[in-house]
DNA sequence: AAAAAATTTAAACAAATGATTAAATCGCTG
DNA sequence: CAGCGATTTAATCATTTGTTTAAATTTTTT
């Protein structure tokens, strides 16, 4: 009874995972596909046989390799957790762009991200309902959030406007299309332009109307 | 072997549910209970335990009044459904009122109904992830949308505009919120003026902000 | 090439979970 | 109040599911 050396030290056999194109590495190949099935069934639904078979390995090496369901779904969720708000937070923080250019940033690029991770924002919404604690475990994204220069530069700009309302119009011009996609994407008229192609149009159209919204009196 | 009348008629005992607060009922208690675990956790996480220890029932009571865990979703995710979309599309669809005073009515009673309801889009948005179907089934949201006067407004309004596009815009500045709120809810601002207020406020912010957009040229 | 270590596999286990059954209880009607 | 149907309960079943085990295979080391 050898204890498998996966087990023993966190990382086993790939020390080196950037170099190399090494998907093929089993544990990578592990979580790949947890990912994929993480993220598209959710916690709860998701087997631990479906991943074993959308990795094409045996289901015991994926206790192997990461002990049990629930750990290894810690390490996807963390990845996607900054994922999701690792986009956002370097451009809100930077403290010699303005206003308008973060903006024009945060619209430009996390469309970006969100086009090549559609299914993102529901999966982290959806996981974070239950578990809140989550966010904080990985990124004290409120901390950082409340006192970045953008909040400040929000204030400046109009004293009227409380930075929080600001932020849930932004961020909800931008991610709430991606989470409610399975509804939109229904419509005739999107399926006829294509969500994609919509998505990419939306990029000027929200940093426009964002830039409006900041200058309104209301 | 007595066929238990309650499927029999789907609607075994209280044939008048509306008069009588018949909360009391059986079925209502479980419905009830369904209502709220399934809202909580999605259907994944449900067990069917879960659902009886809430009504105060015997395990075996479920599946006499609702023959599955499966046909109990079902009815719950129906009316859920309903309350999602039947606050809008009434409003969407008015002959009479103009495009601005639809833009009101929806940004009132939606952030009222999700006041009342603040995990029902979390839970709509993660539960249609996997049966994007369920929506054809319960409601033509696509169809009805398309047709609305809403739309043909808009296009009249602003013809360089997509309706989709403004469409987005405004449900995501009202529904993001309540979807986000596990993120939002722990900003210390957020905490200190309470979510409720927030979005109270936040009535008046969106329809302005709306009409805003409407007559931006971007 | 032999030995040791690491990886992979097939099989099985234990707990959880949706569902069923048969008996007990309740409530109404003749 | 006897009898009958409707409701409720306790117990159990069958399957699913996360995990483990021990043996087989592959890879690395000596």
């Amino acid at each position: 009874m050898s204890i498998p050396l996966a087990q023993v030290f966190q990382t086993p056999i790939d020390f080196n995972e950037k170099m190399s194109g090494k998907d093929s590495s089993t544990e990578q190949k592990i979580k790949e596909a947890a990912r994929k099935v993480f993220t598209m069934k959710g916690y709860a639904a998701t087997r631990t046989r479906d991943i074993a078979e959308e990795a094409g390995i045996n289901l015991a090496l994926l206790n192997y390799y990461f002990r049990s369901k629930e750990k290894l779904f810690e390490e996807i969720m963390m990845e996607r957790m900054q994922q999701m708000f690792g986009t956002i937070l370097p451009i809100l923080m930077d403290q010699k762009s303005t206003l308008e250019n973060k903006i024009d940033l945060l619209s430009e690029h996390y469309i970006d991200m969100l086009q090549e991770n559609p299914d993102l924002p529901i999966f982290i919404l959806s996981e974070l309902r239950e578990h809140p604690g989550r966010i904080q475990q990985s990124i004290p994204v409120a901390a950082i959030l409340e006192g970045s220069k953008f909040f400040q530069q929000i204030k400046e700009h109009n004293p009227k406007l409380h930075p929080i309302q600001f932020m849930m119009a932004l961020l909800g011009m931008v991610v709430f299309p991606f989470a409610a996609r399975p509804i939109f994407g229904q419509l005739p008229s999107v399926q006829e332009i294509g969500f994609e192609k919509l998505m990419e149009d939306r990029k000027k159209l929200v940093s426009g109307w964002a830039k409006t919204i900041l200058n309104s009196t209301i």
